[in-house]
DNA sequence: AATACCGGCGAGT
DNA sequence: TCATACTCGCCGGTATT
């Protein structure tokens, strides 16, 4: 047995942030007139006036029972009886744009940032606490009075011993809350909770587990690690024990972006359409981020949804990165043409639904005004 | 044998 | 019944060196 002869050393204390129904809270922010009723940020996909799914709801319609992904016929339905609700059409630019002055006010409060989404980052606060929650504590609620000062939005905060349990604190706090799991409480915390509660353990995996007789974290915890390796393979095996136990040892890492994509649904299945036509705005909407950002894409992929919802997705390694509108939309032709170009797909019942374009595969340009093989020469 | 790439899937916001 | 738009990570397969 080796022990630790200062355990305290690798005692993190971790934040995390997660703005409350945040698209919805946007709005409610830009019109005050609205708080108080049933809001609902859509997403709407152009078929009929009512075709697209609910993205967010602020927590009046949650409690009438609206749900992200539901479909926004069934919102509308739900809520027919309140005269009084509101459904607005996704405004993302300025979603991104509130989020991104906040992001940097969180950043300021701790040594190491992470943006998980655009409403949750993590910070790591274990050199300028020494790892006392209490004090951790304090910078959360100094966060929270920061936000809600400059941009009037609540926030969330969850303290813990790693990103997994800062996570797992923070939606329990939910909404406009403050919780820390001391490393102590972790096992009672987790333990009682079935395992799809678990932050990255989705239907899929519960269903799984089910056949396994593990409902609970607590029994996921004692279950055999090279059983769950068979199970799951070897990987995701060994991260379900370590989480079951509040095992976590990710850094909080401030990353970049490894891949951008735009994707829109189509106004009518079609087996043909102009490809061009559809992506040509996509395309330009990544080449002006990709030029912003100063990166180039190495890699470019389309992306297309079928009637029958499956994904399919074919990608292409280019000998020169680029951030190029034509040349990315020129490969992205060329893809779809070698892909789909004359009766490669096989049954006509399943026809294309949704078209998208991902670049990924970045390097950093020095110019960001370039992009072309030019630069190579 | 090691590494890179690819397509599908699962999960999350 | 209806079923968005993103991002990230892993798996198993295949290609490249």
């Amino acid at each position: 047995m080796i022990s630790n002869p200062d355990p305290a050393k690798d005692q993190r204390a971790i934040v995390a942030i997660d703005l409350d129904y945040y698209y919805a809270q946007c709005e409610e922010v830009r019109n005050p007139a609205i708080k108080g009723k049933p809001v609902v940020i859509c997403v709407f996909s152009g078929r009929t006036v009512e075709s697209g799914a609910v993205s967010t709801a602020n927590y009046v319609a949650r409690n009438l029972g609206v749900k992200s992904g539901m479909p926004i016929a069934l919102a509308k339905k739900i809520l027919q009886k309140n005269s009084d609700s509101v459904l607005l059409p996704m405004d993302t630019e300025y979603y991104v744009e509130v989020s991104d002055r906040i992001m940097e006010t969180v950043r300021t409060h701790g040594e190491k940032f992470e943006q998980a989404s655009i409403d949750e980052a993590y910070l790591d606060v274990t050199a300028l606490t020494k790892a006392d929650f209490q004090r951790a504590v304090a910078i959360g609620r100094e966060i929270k009075n920061e936000i809600f000062a400059k941009e009037s939005l609540t926030c969330s905060v969850g303290i813990g011993p790693n990103k997994l349990m800062a996570k797992m604190a923070v939606d329990s706090s939910k909404p406009d809350g403050i919780m820390t799991i001391l490393p102590d409480e972790v096992k009672y915390f987790l333990n009682p909770l079935p395992v799809g509660k678990l932050f990255g353990i989705g239907p899929k995996t519960e269903e799984k587990l089910k056949g396994l007789s593990i409902t609970t974290v607590g029994e996921l915890a004692s279950a055999n690690v090279i059983v769950l390796s068979e199970q799951f393979g070897n990987k995701l095996g060994f991260t379900l024990s370590r989480m079951a136990n509040g095992v976590d040892t990710d850094p909080v890492v401030d990353r970049e972006p490894e891949q951008m994509s735009r994707i829109v649904t189509l106004k009518h299945d079609a087996e043909s359409f102009d490809f061009q036509e559809v992506l040509k705005p996509l395309v330009g909407d990544l080449s002006r981020r990709l030029t912003t950002s100063r990166n180039l894409s190495k890699a470019i992929g389309i992306i297309l949804i079928t009637t029958d919802l499956k994904i399919k997705s074919r990608t292409r390694t280019l000998d020169t990165p680029t951030n190029s509108e034509i040349d990315i939309l020129k490969v992205a032709t060329e893809i779809f043409e070698s892909y789909f170009g004359q009766e490669n797909f096989e049954d006509k019942s399943s026809h294309i639904r949704r078209v998208g374009i991902r670049v990924s595969s970045f390097v950093k340009s020095t110019d960001p005004k370039s992009g072309t093989l030019f630069d190579y020469l």
